[in-house]
RNA sequence: CGGGGCGUAGUGUAACGGUAGCACGAGUCCUUUGGGAGGAUUUAGUCCGAGUUCAAAUCUCGGCGCCCCGACCA
């Protein structure tokens, strides 16, 4: 990636109005931009962490189920079995066509799944199955808030399990909260998993919650067991001693929900009708369970983490490329050629290279630049490195540069 | 949805009811090049609509939008 034509401006002021840091960092540094309240692009950058993002999820949901798409537009009739039209109209975007048919936007996909899944399971020998997607949702939030955190469309990975009883469930559901851990973890996020209220639809649920300043919700927290609690239901209290492990104390701390895991029962597949036959010919209804990400808001959720007054620090897993490759000082021929060809091997080598290849741009302005986008490492060729036929490495979170041959840098940055 | 704050140029920020100014950015020219460089010159703005007034960015009303607190959050 050439900076020059990377549609790239990052801002030296972040607008007055943004005060989470997500939000000013990711607008500064040009990831995103905001269309309307909790409405983003994301450009170039932003977009390749999403990419990265999406592709850690990918890895780890490919282990529980296949991926599939399901539509954002849906009638109202599959929603009307379930109850949920009416119940969710304050969050669903609903409306009428010219012709007057009523339909709605996706804010989850539990009714649209089940209406499936009556295609795909008729016996027990199809159970237990999962599926699961990467899908934009939308919810008519009468409050988006704290940048990504909360937006009214965002892209939520949803996965869908079904089984033949409680003990197929509840052993795929302890799977799933595995996964969900490797995916935080992967993230370079610390998450607790949290027991919670099923909110309107189940009473069984986790919610997986990093501990931030910027979030919305309270659990209480055993920091010695790593027990959790959302405030919501929560029995004990803060100082009061943990009911787990007993020893520790419980601490009250604001966190961020960056992903929701639900144990649904029987409450979609009855009033859709989805049933299976067992071994003896009996019916019964599916059980079923959903399991949420939203991208974006872990995208959020990382910057909080990860910043500091200069700018993000990506982790590398997540990170739009891992070496920010600048020229520094007047751009001479013979300099020119020697960043580009550091350029081309770190590229041909497999690297991820964003070169900030801007001519009659200051030092100055290049450094903060780099600092403001945060990639992990920084390589700066300038007449001095290359009268020494080097390259300063350094890294975004530490100030000690290394000068190394170019042939070096692929070693060091591994 | 209740409460609060705020809408001035791409961004940030001024202007008692009386000529909309400054900085950054962007354009052009010259100089400069290891932590947001200097000079010259140009560019671009009062959210929308009513009202009060000789005169409105400023006061009043309505709308729209954004942010924050709370409520809500499959």
């Amino acid at each position: 990636m050439r900076q020059s034509k990377l549609f790239l401006k990052t801002q030296r002021e972040a607008p007055r109005d943004e005060t989470a840091a997500n939000a000013q960092l990711l607008i500064r540094a040009n990831f995103i931009h905001k269309l309307m309240a909790g409405v983003y692009s994301f450009l170039p950058l932003g977009f390749k962490v999403k990419e990265k993002i999406i592709r850690i999820i990918r890895e780890e949901m490919d282990k529980l189920g296949a991926e599939m798409i399901m539509p954002a537009l849906h009638p109202k009739s599959v929603w009307e079995p379930t109850g949920r039209w009416k119940a969710l109209s304050k969050v669903m975007y609903q409306f009428k066509d010219q012709t007057g048919r009523e339909m709605g936007l996706g804010p989850t996909h539990e009714e649209v799944i089940a209406e499936i899944a009556k295609h795909v399971i008729t016996s027990y020998q199809d159970l237990p199955i999962a599926v699961y997607q990467i899908q934009t949702k939308f919810r008519s939030e009468e409050r988006p808030k704290s940048g990504l955190l909360r937006g009214r469309e965002f892209t939520m990975k949803d996965l869908y399990s079904f089984h033949a009883d409680d003990v197929s469930l509840e052993e795929f559901y302890d799977r799933v909260k595995e996964s969900y851990q490797t995916v935080f973890k992967r993230c370079h996020l610390k998450s607790y998993v949290t027991e919670a209220s099923g909110g309107d639809f189940s009473k069984y649920s986790h919610e997986f919650m990093v501990e931030s300043p910027a979030g919305e919700d309270e659990i209480l927290l055993c920091r010695l067991c790593g027990w959790a609690q959302n405030k919501e239901i929560a029995e004990g209290k803060a100082g009061g001693r943990c009911p787990k492990c007993g020893k520790g104390v419980l601490e009250k701390v604001s966190s961020i929900e960056v992903g929701n895991i639900f144990k649904l029962g029987t409450r979609f597949s009855e009033p859709v009708g989805l049933v299976f036959k067992d071994s003896r010919g009996a019916t019964h209804q599916v059980i079923m369970a959903s399991y949420g990400i939203g991208v974006e808001r872990l995208i959020g959720t990382i910057v909080e983490e990860h910043h500091d007054e200069r700018g993000i620090i990506w982790p590398e897993s997540v990170a739009p490329a891992r070496v920010h490759l600048l020229l520094i000082g007047e751009a001479a021929p013979a300099l020119i050629k020697f960043t580009d060809r550091v350029y081309d091997d770190l590229v041909k080598a497999g690297v991820e290279v964003l070169y900030d290849d801007r001519e009659g741009v200051s030092p100055g302005e290049k450094f903060a630049d780099a600092d403001l986008i945060g990639l992990p490492w920084r390589a700066v060729v300038s007449t001095k490195t290359v009268a020494a036929d080097k390259v300063e490495l350094k890294r975004r979170a530490e100030t000690e540069t290394t000068l190394v041959k170019p042939k070096e840098i692929n070693a060091v940055i591994k």
